[in-house]
DNA sequence: CTTTATTAGTGGCTATGTGACACTATCATA
DNA sequence: TATGATAGTGTCACATAGCCACTAATAAAG
């Protein structure tokens, strides 16, 4: 690296060369998850394309440097072409860079999760990949993903788990309206372990984040109020964990 | 499944071209926090180099293709190479990408932050720098950075406070003998709010991650019993955060 | 029309762990 | 020996989660 001390930042920046520089390939992966009959469920793309050619991975892709501005679109962008939803929740949840966890060489990616209501929606098999399918997140455990790709789904599961500890996150994953009892399901699948009733009304009432709609849910027994999402989206954080019933 | 997925994966990757594909410029930061004289202080550098050249920055730089093995050498390297120090608790943060966070274009970087106990440490100046200090959190905010990087100073600070709230990671700021009442002052500095000495010391003696030594810390008034970390050292999570004393 | 099964939702007690704060313990120093 | 300072503890008040029985509202069965 040849160096001028003298040398202004414009002409520096004038010289520089970005292929220059051996840089690693960088991606954006996404967990995206959902709850479906009851389920935690991931969605898969098979891929078309080498490395790992019909393997399933989860989906992702390099930046795009002309349509990105910066990595959360990148990660939209990715979220749409598979899904066609355009507003979710995303979180970033770590980066993986390694020399061997791509056989074309050094390579980054940074991981995203969505959460997203899959009711009605409609999966889009986009180019680089020859399936699109939901997979129940255990089932999806089994499975011999691409690169590490089984790595970045537990990162991903590990902290979704742990965020629902200690926020009202799966209110994403809920459609328009819903009722307590099945935000509270979707926590316990998430979870994995039973709620009590009291103590999970107690505190999603307390977080005042929810506001009961005009409708109820009428077909099983006793209709249920029914609630939406409060437009003043201040995430809301417990100062305690649920332990959750004693056995 | 193609007839002969070896082979043609084969031939592809003999194929592929690196430099044929635009990537990102990608780069790792540190946050490296120590308390020193009862404050959260971060080390900074001085840029030796453009862009930038002569700013106040964190340190920082390329992965190291041909040295680092995985994302966390090439952060363990830059901590190494501006103090000295190999072992130190280090997370990742966040990592931050867009078009125009760089003057050289689109760029990547994955953050890291350390927490190192600096008593006795003397700093290194790398060729990359032309100074190298530490600077109390608050001063350094009000500093104008290079590049993003107040933005990623604060998101680094934000995370360790988040951390602190609900685990003991202070202790990877002591040094290697240290009172309840030392750990008790570095908790509420980062903290930034007192705390009430009783449930302070039950929730540490409760974590169990400490061990008391054969030595107290004499000087002041009564001597206090010195501890060291146990070496079983699983990260310990508290299940209620402390609300500290009430006004 | 009454009874039963089922799910929604609540009242109120118990258990657990934090906040408060006064109290004791052990040192240096005057 | 008294005093001030910091280390460390005993214990009660209080907040909140767990527990569980109770009421409420509906559909389906008899």
């Amino acid at each position: 690296m040849p160096k001028n001390p003298n040398q202004s930042e414009q002409a520096f920046l004038a010289a520089y060369k970005r292929r220059n520089f051996d840089a690693p390939l960088t991606t954006v992966d996404m967990a995206i998850f959902s709850v479906i009959d009851g389920n935690v469920q991931v969605l898969l793309i098979r891929r078309a394309q080498h490395p790992a050619q019909g393997q399933w991975a989860l989906p992702g892709g390099f930046i795009d440097l002309q349509q990105d501005r910066q990595l959360a679109d990148a990660a939209r962008r990715k979220l749409q072409e598979k899904t066609g939803v355009r507003t979710a929740y995303l979180d970033q949840v770590e980066t993986f860079g390694s020399v061997d966890r791509d056989p074309r060489g050094w390579s980054v990616t940074i991981l995203y999760y969505a959460l997203i209501d899959a009711t009605g929606l409609e999966l889009q098999t986009h180019e680089s990949a020859t399936a699109t399918r939901w997979v129940p997140l255990h089932e999806a455990q089994q499975v011999n993903l691409a690169f590490d790709h089984q790595q970045l789904l537990a990162a991903a599961h590990q902290r979704l788990k742990a965020q629902v500890e200690y926020t009202a996150l799966p209110v994403h994953l809920m459609p328009e309206e819903f009722t307590l009892s099945e935000l509270q399901k979707v926590f316990e699948v998430i979870l994995e372990k039973p709620l009590e009733k009291k103590s999970f009304r107690r505190r999603i009432q307390d977080a005042n984040i929810l506001q009961p709609t005009t409708n109820m849910r009428r077909g099983g027994a006793r209709p249920a109020q029914l609630y939406s999402i409060k437009k003043t989206d201040g995430e809301h954080y417990f100062s305690r964990t649920l332990q959750g019933k004693r056995q």
